[in-house]
DNA sequence: CTGAAAGCGCTTACAG
DNA sequence: CTGAAAGCGCTTACAG
């Protein structure tokens, strides 16, 4: 086994106290330079490394983040939604850069989390992330105020609790990209994704595909609106009974890329050209919008500038600051699928 | 701030001594049961958490895992290789099964490795996960092994170290799923992936494809073999290259699902069918094979028992048992991109 | 079955 | 600038 150095070893070895080697590697001013080199030398020596869990006792501090991660709840127990991956990517960027240790875990939306990570001084706050009605889960997010736990969610923002969110403008991003597609020269336009199935977010996007159709002088036909939850198979599906319908229709805008994704795989066995017959867009800008044939246009969620605001916020509070919730923009991607 | 419960409080609200409270709460077969439900109930009723900083401290163990991401070397910052973000999603449900939380951390191949999260005693033992030529960190894993560190790592084996991996059979799969083309009438085969940047996987998979071709009585032309990362980018300008030289294939074989699904798009562009005129397989199996058109036929990589074969294997290690280095076979996942 | 006590390896107020 | 000492909150041998 392994011989395990203490701060009192290379006390020994410098010819100084403990405490001072202590002072020594945390850089204390207290301590003379010159012994402070000393220690340090001796300690990357032996490579010495300070034991956190001492320290994160002493201090009451872990230095790490916990990321609590929501599976969809229709989810085939492999894949995540590559969304919330690209911002599990960004999230452990940003607090590798703020000097944090990121722990993180999976749960289920529907069971009793895990969320003790605070409580067991195991992280110093945490971070939510996951699509899903926060009225599903209001009751454990007032637990978690009541505990008094720091933590930030992504998404929406909670109305009447006071709960500090980072989440996307989904509103103007579903304006914003239909009215890139109205000024396509489109007319028709159907909704793929769930609007009544307890996801703010997409109703959002929702609201404000249909406000740009109002503001343009277009029909919203809600027999065009046809419920998909974010998955490849599911944006598939709804597109074969948009289809099965027999309304006319010459665009598509949906909640997500992954719905969009399906929804074009759809189109295009049926027949259809994209976007000759039918434009598409999606709303993420997941990796994959690139890839497709023809490559998707969509809304971009900034996920690295996402995942630095949650974590910056949920610092704030470990060290007792306030934060504020935050909408971003979504931003236009233009790529080819509804045209030039 | 929120009044810290300890097991004090425990113990004086129960009325027994904090070793009891403890025990009772770690259900050792020493306490009374009686004794054990009350404690269990109040420590229940007051939200009392067991402090991990002070157990990990006394027993040594902190129940915790660290793995390390490494990147791609050319990564634009925000993006992960999409197969390792499939790994990752599995080893955490593979510790999260076991019982362990899951540090995540990212590294640069390149720079020095932050990986002292055993050192420190956040983490019982390490998982290293990246493509990469191990020649290029050898001499980090003989450090890690230099100071006993338990760790277990994804890829091919390492030769001359003990040093326990778990990888895919990359050599196999290359061999079937050339075989599989081969079976579908193609007689020219060009093969995209770096095979001279220190990629043993991708090298296995070449030289399985080259295998397989000379079993089949089929030229191997070096000059179809053509350099790429596994970058989505890099298989387009691969394939590009490919048409550039004028030489005939009627089939692409390539290291990854990345670089397939670059290529096609570029073949695809250049007017060329897939399959009709060239059929196009990748390897790894990520979430977009599927969604690609045509759909992309591959060699999968198991990643959910690869994941779960680290986890068991990297725990066999930290409790001092042997574990073996392991191959998992690939599997031939049959779609549309190289006919029916 | 239970309790008193030692000790895990640090950090930091306190005294000099 | 440095050292002796207390204490963070547990777990577990030891004694009963």
């Amino acid at each position: 086994m392994r011989s395990k150095q203490t701060s009192f070893d290379i006390a020994y070895r410098a010819g100084v106290s403990q405490s001072t080697v202590s002072r020594a590697l945390r850089n204390s001013p207290l301590v003379n330079e010159e012994t402070r080199l000393r220690v340090q030398a001796i300690a990357k020596e032996l490579n010495y490394k300070v034991d956190k869990n001492a320290s994160s006792l002493r201090t009451q501090l872990s230095g790490t983040i916990a990321l609590l991660l929501f599976e969809d709840p229709t989810n085939d127990d492999s894949l995540i939604n590559p969304f919330f991956l690209s911002m599990l990517g960004s999230i452990t960027r940003a607090s590798a850069k703020k000097g944090y240790d990121l722990l993180v875990s999976f749960q289920q939306m529907s069971n009793d989390w895990h969320a003790d990570f605070e409580d067991t001084r195991k992280a110093d706050g945490i971070i939510l992330l996951g699509y899903g009605d926060y009225t599903d889960y209001e009751e454990k997010l007032v637990q978690l105020i009541k505990q008094e736990t720091h933590f930030v969610r992504w998404g929406a923002d909670v109305k009447g609790l006071s709960v500090v969110s980072v989440g996307c403008d989904n509103f103007q991003g579903g304006y914003q990209i239909t009215e890139h597609v109205i000024n396509k020269n489109r007319q028709h336009f159907a909704f793929l994704g769930g609007i009544s199935i307890g996801s703010p977010e997409f109703l959002d996007r929702y609201s404000g595909h249909c406000q740009a159709l109002k503001d343009n002088n277009l029909k919203v036909d809600s027999n065009l609106q046809i419920d998909a939850i974010s998955t490849d198979e599911s944006g598939y599906q709804a597109a074969k009974q948009l289809i099965a319908k027999g309304i006319k229709f010459d665009a598509i805008c949906t909640a997500s890329d992954l719905i969009a994704i399906g929804a074009m795989r759809a189109i295009q066995e049926a027949g259809y050209n994209v976007p000759g017959d039918v434009a598409i867009v999606g709303f993420d800008d997941i990796a994959t919008a690139c890839s497709t044939s023809p490559a998707l246009t969509t809304a971009k969620q900034d996920t690295v500038l996402a995942g630095e605001l949650l974590v910056d916020k949920l610092l704030q509070l470990v060290s007792g600051e306030v934060a504020q919730t935050q909408l971003m923009p979504a931003t236009l991607v233009v790529r080819k699928s509804c045209g030039s």
